[in-house]
DNA sequence: TTATTGGTTTCATATAATGAAACTCGGTTT
DNA sequence: AAACCGAGTTTCATTATATGAAACCAATAA
């Protein structure tokens, strides 16, 4: 479960509530919510309603749970279109897989998270918000490793300090030490790799998304199983990675002009 | 634009300027917000400031305006997974695409609203939200007018009066009165067409998904263009959609997805 | 029966939201 | 320049709203 900055009123408290029940990641009880919340009951109480009359949240009658609310997906589906790299991103993509044949993650930081935004896989026909919006840890990903080592100074620190460091495979940093060597080697270099430190079987090479004023917005990788392909093999597409991150980047940049319709 | 019905508290203020800001369909600046906006300035003024902090709006410093914050995609992403039909659904639909080679469409209620939550277009090979999340009126397509045809009458007569009759092509049904005999119809036969209605070179077939206690859930469509098939060719695919659909209900029931309200 | 747990309601109080008015800051006009 | 304007931001007294301790209710469990 996540915090919130500083709960900014009434609303702020409400969204920390929406988080709380998004963390569970299925759908759970009231008295599970009350657990671990920091407001008492009746004020957890009346938000969880509240919440669910505007279709934020949704309750389950017949089994007393809470899930999150369909009216999100109909908001998320304007936030995605005009908010994310998504839409910008796609047709670049599109023929990087096209050129590839493996599969290709969007990346892109919001509040110190690392969250997907899209991901293109050539075989799957369709893969809708299973993917996009999930979110990404830093420590152990690609693409969250070469944001974090774009990051300013100051955000970076804020981030590592976020960083849960869960050691998902043996290949896993531990500590913020070892993370941060190579932070720094993948600043140098302009590409990170992940050699299953977030699942055994699974490694990638990212690049990172960069505007004029070498801010980084986000992160391009391909990835790829351990069965077919290894490091080398990712290497070799570093080329049309890189210039993919950096066509998303101009373009990135001139997309401030709304796509109607 | 028109106010929740019991606006209740603050929170659900909050909610009401999230959907004005998604109704714009792209990033709007303070003051075209405050145009339509029943809250005074400084009301309005710190609940856009308020949402901007928490990450479900999005700022550009630059142009001065807002869009759809990436928080929503985060949490839309937990609502896709545990919410909707679409994780339920998905193998029945891609199974069923996979015989007829269209687009599939899922649709799903909430609130009143026809809400997109997936779709499967053999071409595409990717489709995140772009497609997840959208509105589709009730009254011009095929997924809207068979669950409008299978609500419960009170909830119907509701959502009817929602529906803004605006002619999208020739075709499309201009007044309640058509609408309401078609749906009729619907009811009987189990199935709808959009014959044109919504897009013109755009046809449909649409069966409704029912929950045992025949409470409709939700709506697949078979889609195509006038270019390859005519209404007839779309009604020979009617038994597998219509399998399809059952099968989808009836897994449904088993998952539990909560019914709205 | 009585205890217990999970959920809901009350109500006096504290707190946070409200909005009229005033202010700031670019950019225009006179 | 000076005056003006309009979009955005802040103040502050007032009011509405959120708050949470306690009480209440409805199911199980003992």
């Amino acid at each position: 479960m996540y915090d919130a900055p500083h709960a900014d009123g009434t609303v702020g408290k409400a969204m920390q509530v929406l988080d709380q029940v998004a963390s569970f990641q299925r759908p759970v009880r009231f008295s599970e919510l009350l657990a671990n919340s920091p407001f008492p009951k009746p004020t957890l109480y009346r938000f969880v309603q509240t919440l669910t009359n505007q279709g934020m949240l949704a309750f389950d009658a017949e089994r007393q749970t809470y899930s999150m609310g369909l009216r999100l997906v109909r908001l998320a589906h304007a936030a995605w279109r005009h908010s994310s790299l998504a839409s910008v991103a796609r047709p670049f993509i599109e023929a990087l897989a096209e050129e590839i044949g493996e599969a290709i993650h969007l990346a892109q930081i919001d509040h110190g998270h690392v969250l997907f935004v899209d991901k293109y896989k050539a075989t799957d026909k369709f893969d809708t918000l299973a993917q996009a919006g999930k979110i990404a840890p830093g420590y152990c990903t690609g693409v969250g490793k070469v944001i974090l080592a774009f990051m300013p100074e100051a955000a970076q620190n804020r981030a590592l300090d976020e960083q849960s460091f869960v050691a998902c495979t043996p290949n896993t940093h531990r500590n913020r030490k070892t993370l941060a060597a190579e932070l720094s080697t993948i600043r140098e270099a302009g590409v990170a790799y992940d050699r299953e430190e977030h699942e055994l079987g699974i490694i990638s090479i990212a690049c990172p998304i960069l505007t004029g004023q070498e801010q980084v917005v986000g992160a391009v990788s391909i990835a790829t199983s351990t069965n077919r392909y290894c490091i080398d093999d990712l290497n070799k597409h570093w080329p049309d990675l890189r210039d993919t991150a950096n066509s998303i980047g101009a373009q990135a940049e001139l997309w401030q002009v709304p796509t109607w319709g």
